[in-house]
DNA sequence: GCCACTATACCTCCAAAGTTGTATTTTTAT
DNA sequence: ATAAAAATACAACTTTGGAGGTATAGTGGC
């Protein structure tokens, strides 16, 4: 049974905090705490309840949304944040993943992707809309950008502790002696993650993670 | 015998243009083709003349730094780009670094800091002055960062090469066909590698040159 | 001209990663 | 309640990487 996740929820049309409200009732972990019209409500509710995950329109009548997001990772900054938003460029959306946020969904993407979101975040991994396009530069011969991100989903949350051990030099029997698991175990999991990335070594490994933000 | 260098030299100050002059005058395979006072100048030389390395200050009257590095760049995209400034804003730099320009060198620095810089284009890498602080987020338990980027410089182009490599997938015997080598002179550059780096194993190598922009 | 560095090459030994295959328990989703 | 997914574990075998040496030809700087 998993733990009751508080939720805040903020957007400037009451009648979509309503749809918000209903779309999330259906996640059984999920406790609606705050529902919030305006920046200001978003700020105040953040000063007197832990949050857990705040999903937050980025066009709120009186704050930019930029520096509101960035007002409430200070007062909370393990609270994870999605976005949803119309708006669409490219830079904006990559300085907030970069920075502040742990998602950005669309809003006209659908319910599905609200979920989606939530089960990454849930694995500690960003979301993004797979509308937006992030413009990533050259590809030409990098094995892991190519492939699309959907990979990265297949991943389970054990398969991505053991990803940032190996990053930090870890070798698979320390890895077994950090997680109090047997060297066999690790090494199953390994196997299964060059698997399911479509990935031939240690060193592809670590590169499509670092491309993908898993590090 | 190295190849001679076709320089350009910008700066609105000519004193300062004719003391780069006498500093780059000390380096052999430097030839300085150009001295341009303004962007304006700076354009019309990049569209007649074919230039290896710019050496340009970020702050001219008649042109915004960043827009008229992205024009040179647009105009001769495989011209490498030295900015010279006294400017410190940690997320221009940044922008700079990662779409643009090959090195970030201080005026305060002394040459020594710009002969530097050119080692490393030389060697196909980035320079960014020490002093320079680019506000790298948790630095926590990650390996490869906390030693400072004065590693990077003992690499040499030939392990840099291989680095490369390294993070596509390939392995010491197919890196060896491709670079025309023996197996066991890449099985000794691997090691110089590591050796040079501080590092463990393959992962941590390739963490590193992911956060160094070396890959 | 000399010295330091770079690039090259070879060798051995052991450690670690990767491959293939099986199998059980636990957790989660429907 | 039941099926699917995730996490766990084991074992044999092959390939690759990493540690520790040594050595020599070429290049560039001073």
């Amino acid at each position: 049974m998993k733990r009751q996740m508080k939720i805040l929820i903020a957007d400037d049309h009451k009648i979509f905090l309503d749809g918000l409200n209903l779309i999330l009732n259906e996640i059984n972990y999920i406790q609606i705490v705050a529902e919030s019209k305006n920046g200001k409500e978003v700020i105040e509710v953040f000063q007197n309840i832990a949050i857990d995950i705040a999903i937050i329109d980025l066009n709120m009548n009186d704050y930019n949304g930029v520096d509101l997001i960035s007002k409430l990772k200070n007062i909370q900054p393990k609270c994870k944040i999605i976005v949803l938003s119309m708006v669409e460029d490219s830079s904006i959306i990559k300085n907030l993943l970069n920075n502040y946020i742990d998602a950005y969904v669309v809003k006209y993407g659908g319910k599905q992707e609200l979920f989606e979101a939530l089960k990454c975040i849930d694995k500690g991994i960003q979301y993004v809309s797979p509308s937006i396009n992030l413009e990533q530069q050259e590809t030409e011969n990098n094995p892991s950008l190519n492939k699309g991100n959907i990979l990265i989903e297949k991943l389970t949350k054990r398969e991505l502790e053991i990803i940032k051990l190996i990053a930090i030099q870890m070798n698979s029997l320390q890895i077994s002696e950090k997680l109090f698991l047997s060297y066999y175990t690790v090494k199953t999991h390994r196997k299964n993650i060059l698997q399911k990335l479509e990935l031939k070594n240690t060193a592809g490994l670590i590169e499509f993670a670092n491309k993908n933000n898993l590090v």
